[in-house]
DNA sequence: CACGCGATTGCCT
DNA sequence: GGCAATCGCGTGC
């Protein structure tokens, strides 16, 4: 069952957290179905949180970012594209980056669109390209896309994992906060985390 | 040890 | 609004 917009619009920790085995869908054009499990996310806040796009203010770059809760924020970085969630109240400023997911459904296809590469949707940018999501899709609303969504999981239809936390990837500023969450020893996760958890990392179940 | 990846900024239009 | 980009690090060859 998708995800509504209740879902989305709580605070960016609550929903980074109940991201975690949530299933991205994405429908193509021809119909085939690509789809999977999140299992690493990184939580960009509203305030004093100075790695954010939305630090400085709302700017014509940023934009997105401060829409309704559920909209997609995508924006370009190196010539490809990373994919957050909106969280918050609409005018907040704050949003989800999903960073990697596990492979469910179209793979051979998510295959064809990463051109044949091995990684297929570890990193941001990565699993963007499996997923066939570009710039086009920003502002996009997860709430009533045709073209992608979050669904709900069923427990029982997956094996017990436990969620860690750790330091955000790749930023400059911001780096004792702890607003990553991942896995534990999900192969599909990105970094070196995955392994240390930076020595703070909590299991939460 | 080579290669690919990537939470931002500046510049051009 | 759109595009191009640097270099440190993890991955995999």
């Amino acid at each position: 069952m998708r995800l509504a917009s209740d879902f989305y619009q709580r605070p960016t920790i609550a929903v980074a957290e109940n991201l975690l085995v949530k299933l991205l869908v994405r429908q193509l054009e021809d119909g085939t179905r690509l789809s999977g499990l999140i299992v690493e996310v990184e939580a960009y806040l509203s305030d004093g949180d100075p790695a954010s796009h939305s630090f400085r203010g709302l700017g014509r770059k940023n934009a997105t970012m401060f829409q309704s809760a559920g909209t997609l924020y995508v924006y370009p970085i190196h010539a490809k594209f990373c994919m957050n969630v909106v969280t918050e109240p609409e005018g907040i400023g704050a949003a989800v980056l999903i960073r990697a997911i596990e492979p469910v459904d179209g793979i051979d296809r998510m295959r064809a669109l990463r051109g044949n590469s091995l990684s297929l949707t570890t990193g941001p940018a990565r699993l963007c390209q499996a997923m066939a999501v570009d710039r086009a899709f920003d502002g996009e609303n997860l709430v009533d896309s045709q073209r992608i969504w979050i669904e709900e999981t069923s427990p029982e239809k997956h094996a017990p994992w436990v969620s860690r936390t750790s330091s955000r990837i790749g930023i400059s500023q911001g780096q004792e906060k702890q607003l990553r969450w991942f896995v534990d020893g999900n192969r599909f996760v990105s970094g070196c985390a995955r392994d240390h958890s930076n020595g703070r990392g909590q299991s939460l179940v």
